[in-house]
DNA sequence: ACATATTGAATGAATGTTCAACAAATTCCG
DNA sequence: CGGAATTTGTTGAACATTCATTCAATATGT
């Protein structure tokens, strides 16, 4: 349960001479002043790596290196020191974070139930949830008491986001009559889905993506439930997880 | 908001040549059998401070000898190595955490309703409930996915844990005829107590301790409206935070 | 030819561990 | 009881290892 998404992973277990995946893509071909985004990025996914198999403390300049199939010296000329790269891994899974419940929030269009079902679907999605991204992200939390610049990019979830989810709680609020407090309940949900990330990537109990999503929606049917309605329980042998917007 | 519990902390801040507050307790009088143990645990204060203070990466040898006002050979004369110290720490944190819940679950009585909310409101007693603790927790988080022997203790809400809560919300369930499953609704709920756990100890936003446990009081009016009310919001100038069981 | 990217060995700093010497407490024995 | 003998606890310097960083040499693309 809970698959890896990239190819990466699987190649580097066996055998660090060949080349990864990641290098195939990028390498040939492209110009100087392409391929320089290219290897950051290429040094990035190999960070994420290696935090996720070796841990922060653990992750070597020598490994991530390794990781993507180039020379020792190669990531102090790309990225000045091994802070600096980290800071960019963190900066990278920030930004492509935001980006996703950013573009999921647009998709679900104008109703509020809809938009907040959508942006807690959001967080288990594949592309963003699955054990490496996880498991980088909790050792970024690790750290991020001790240093400053962690602690600004750690919040997945952060300021903007809560805004808007603190936003649509009293949307609904006020839509359904609860007598929430929306600063509050917004709290309670975001924590949860994080607590859910961290359950998911300790991987200890039996909880799998699906049941992470299916407590999420539990949580909103029993807020708002004026608004969400469990799906029949009966009639679901694989689709998604069951929630119904009133 | 959120200061640290311990006494150590502060005369920590300002010289290392003055005892510890732990060492004055335990040294002088004491036979050596007992001085062992007592060494032990004031080893183990340092490791917990050095861990919140500098995070799990930095957190050096010398530093926790240093933090207890000792030489440095004197923890691989107490713990055979750094390892053994970490998962020591890691172990005592784990006890500790269990005996309070216990002690919190034995307290409330027999009623289920006040069982589960003094649960909910142990997690956020000053003395689990600490910068120094949480930052502690967290930086073991950190590093559990790669360290089986760490993945093993570091669920502070173990399966024990897991299996009361999952329990109460069965019976509150029953009681009290809701929808929900109580293996999802305990999950959510542990896991936003984790959540929680999780912003506090980032100290980003204006989580308090107050507020975080104000929001696991939303959670359990919003899910067992039969069995818990919020208290009036008008009358609590600096008291407990609102809930009337039912 | 020139600029840029990459290599890999050399370097030096940081740190966990070891250990011989020392101190303190406990036991032994006259 | 009192002073050696012994066990236990502690120190701090020495050691070996790991690792980030540097840089001269080399390769690659413009």
């Amino acid at each position: 349960m809970l698959e890896t998404s990239a190819p990466m992973t699987a190649s580097r277990l066996q055998d660090r001479s060949s080349e990864t995946a990641a290098s195939r893509d990028a390498s040939e071909k492209r110009g100087r002043k392409q391929s320089k985004e290219v290897r950051r990025l290429q040094l990035i996914e190999a960070t994420i790596d290696s935090l996720a198999r070796r841990g922060y403390s653990e992750t070597t300049m020598a490994d991530v290196a390794d990781g993507a199939g180039l020379s020792r010296g190669i990531v102090n000329f790309h990225f000045e020191s091994k802070e600096k790269l980290l800071v960019a891994t963190l900066q990278f899974m920030a930004d492509e974070y935001a980006a996703h419940w950013r573009s999921a929030l647009q998709k679900a269009g104008d109703d509020p139930a809809r938009q907040l079902a959508a942006v807690v679907a959001a967080d288990f999605d594949r592309s963003i949830c699955n054990k490496r991204k996880l498991a980088a992200w909790c050792a970024f939390w690790g750290e991020a008491k001790s240093r400053p610049t962690y602690q600004a990019l750690c919040g997945a979830r952060d300021a903007a986001y809560q805004k808007v989810i603190i936003d649509l709680c009293r949307t609904l609020k006020q839509g359904g009559g609860y007598a929430y407090e929306p600063q509050a309940m917004a709290l309670a949900l975001s924590a949860m889905l994080e607590g859910l990330w961290l359950r998911l990537m300790m991987g200890t109990e039996d909880v799998t993506r699906e049941s992470a999503l299916q407590a999420g929606y539990e949580f909103l049917v029993a807020v708002f439930p004026r608004h969400y309605a469990p799906a029949e329980p009966g009639t679901r042998p694989g689709g998604k997880p069951a929630i119904t917007i009133a």
